[in-house]
DNA sequence: CAAAAACATGCACGAGTGTGCACATTAACC
DNA sequence: GGTTAATGTGCACACTCGTGCATGTTTTTG
């Protein structure tokens, strides 16, 4: 086993685990919830029961997966009387895949001679 | 409920859906697995007994996300002998990411003033 | 050919979670 | 002030999945 890595290769590996964040890949994981980003990305800033009728969950259902996802960052969330109304936080949402994107990309060019083959 | 988008926005949210896999996603969601890709990047190369003595979780256990990680194109593996070797696929790894960066800032351009607020 | 090493697989257990229903809560409306 | 609408919440159910152990399979080694 090799054990030998530059201060840099460690530092950018061990960054590698606090970006690629799992609450923020499991609330991607299900289908329903990208089905909701969808959504708000075409039709903008909805209420909950707008939002539920164009899904085939219930109500109550939609309504978690909106509150786990506003928990993660991904979306904002204001209420207005008695409505919820939900939007897409455009800017942390693409930073996330920004700032993952950059840092995959640094961990390749630094450990890829020796992580391939 | 707005009902009126683009051709192009339609096009890009619907191709979100599929950019945004969910088995990928499920597969980084995680910790242990993110810790073998850390692994690998580091160490390069090495079969499972190798790799399963540095992770608290059985080597059954270890296997078994091998293989998965390999199945969703994270990975490549080759048979020597009766040894396993896994490595990080660095290029397909980088791809994937570089992709849903791409395309979420595609649809945050093409939809953003319509999803925020 | 027998034994050991490396891995794959079947199995059961437990934790997590998506789901729907019933009910509580809050706010507008008559 | 009582009713209705929109949402939050507790609960039970089913399913997924991570985990470890035991066993089977393949290949090397003595």
């Amino acid at each position: 086993m090799n054990t030998i890595y530059t201060k840099k290769q460690l530092e950018i590996a061990n960054k590698l685990v606090s970006v690629l964040d799992s609450k923020f890949f499991k609330s991607l994981g299900e289908p329903v919830r990208v089905e909701i980003i969808r959504f708000l990305l075409l039709n903008g800033r909805a209420d909950i029961g707008t939002i539920a009728e164009n899904m085939p969950q219930d109500r109550s259902v939609i309504s978690r997966h909106l509150n786990l996802m506003q928990d993660v960052g991904i979306l904002s969330c204001e209420k207005v009387s008695r409505h919820m109304y939900y939007s897409l936080n455009a800017a942390a949402f693409l930073e996330r895949f920004t700032n993952m994107k950059n840092l995959v990309e640094s961990c390749v060019k630094e450990c890829g001679p020796l992580c391939c083959k």
